[in-house]
DNA sequence: CATGCTGTGTGGGCTGGCGCACACAGCGCA
DNA sequence: TGCGCTGTGTGCGCCAGCCCACACAGCATG
């Protein structure tokens, strides 16, 4: 039985089930399905029942709404350290929003009624999930006033940086039109940070792949909406290893 | 035993104490408690630990962050369709927001420990409690969009349409000041828009004092956010009236 | 190696919202 | 009656981010 690794692909990989792993009772754990979740992959659809819910590995998933005219922005990212899918056990089935993958990647499912079951159990998965889906507020309320106050740059950076904190290793495989469109933003106005950040030396960039090559400057250059995300998941989330 | 009245200010009068009025068991609506809820009262600060949960009847709370440099938002809003301090049965406690009277009125507030008893408890009042703060999320969610897509006009008719929905009557008692802090613009703007409501005969304003003249005119002119929020809070709580 | 397609860089004009400054109108209070 | 405070109306310069248009660079495919 292998111990958390930082690159590896089992269940435990997922700060979720690996805080749930020394579970006794019946055996939800084993009705886990690994999954590939290729990008661009849409977990769900506005208004349709879940089937599954998600516990990414490698993968990252995007919370994101998409509006009449088209435009759209995301609301919540989702990587190794959460489950996509919180709207099943708080009793709603579906939201108005849609969760698609953003970073190519393995995970884990589980069918919804199993997990409603074991959630209704009322035991640790109930209240680790609750406080997992405290944090998600957090992220949801703190982007919310970033996408109110603070410029393109800055968000740019924090959408890097929470994207590398759910990353095996420090490449992203990102159009900058995709990034646009994660941050509601102009294609053009994600190319004319990136540009900076790239002069600044903090990026590499080349056709869809990013490398980081200075994180501690894209921290300095961020607003603090990322700190106050990140210590709200290391305060309400067991961290075995490194969150975000 | 008087039935759910719109102006009444019993505990009924919040939606989600209404929905669980039939109870047996030990009864913690005993433990319920009539407070004033007076304009600008803060009920919580960030990472504050909750000492108790509140239910407004006619009072309107608003949850808003607060940022470093003083610039504010609020993500979402609470009346008597719901209740502030859900991070207190999520598990988390506190938040890093703030929670603020938006309009005084009335409402009841339970001890902290009673609700969480309760909420252990893994019955109704769990279930409802959960399908709440799904429809808050959801709130939130939207909000943030609204925040990066839409006009400082469509955002404060959706803001006037919540707080109207929240409302006994179509009198507001807010300054510009006030809501331009809700949500998150200056004064001025909140200046403009409001003189073309009035000049269009949707509002009346005066010192302070907003009366709604033409619901059906602020719709028109809101974002889609509205609707969205609104249908979301229909579909997940029961309504015996009309809520928001 | 030509043809396309996808992804990235760049420039120009436009506008919503910001910051600042100030005028003025109700209203309480002495 | 006048003073002062709070709340509202308005004007002006500024700039981030928008929309549009286009140039060009990798890379794949025939």
């Amino acid at each position: 039985m292998e111990k958390v690794e930082k690159v590896g692909n089992g269940p435990n990989n997922n700060q979720l089930l690996a805080a749930l792993a020394p579970q006794e009772g019946r055996d939800w754990r084993a009705l886990l399905e690994a999954v590939e979740m290729p990008l661009g992959q849409v977990l769900y659809e506005p208004g349709v029942t879940l089937d599954y819910v998600y516990f990414p590995t490698s993968a990252i998933v995007s919370l994101l709404y998409v509006m009449e005219n088209g435009a759209s922005a995301e609301i919540a990212m989702v990587g190794h350290e959460g489950v996509v899918g919180v709207s099943l056990f708080m009793g709603g089935d579906s939201t108005p929003g849609r969760a698609v993958v953003q970073r190519a990647g393995q995970g884990y499912r589980l069918p919804a009624q199993v997990m409603k079951d074991e959630f209704n159990r009322a035991g640790p998965v109930l209240h680790l999930l609750l406080r997992y889906t405290q944090a998600l507020i957090t992220q949801m309320s703190q982007i919310a006033v970033c996408n109110r106050h603070h410029s393109v740059d800055q968000q740019l950076c924090r959408w890097l940086l929470q994207s590398l904190d759910r990353s095996p290793n420090n490449e992203l495989m990102m159009t900058q039109e995709l990034i646009a469109n994660m941050l509601g933003v102009r294609r053009e106005g994600v190319t004319e940070t990136a540009v900076k950040l790239q002069q600044a030396g903090f990026i590499r960039y080349a056709r869809g792949h990013i490398s980081v090559l200075n994180r501690a400057g894209l921290e300095r250059r961020t607003c603090e909406c990322y700190g106050v995300i990140k210590k709200e998941y290391e305060r309400l989330l067991p961290t075995p290893g490194k969150t975000a």
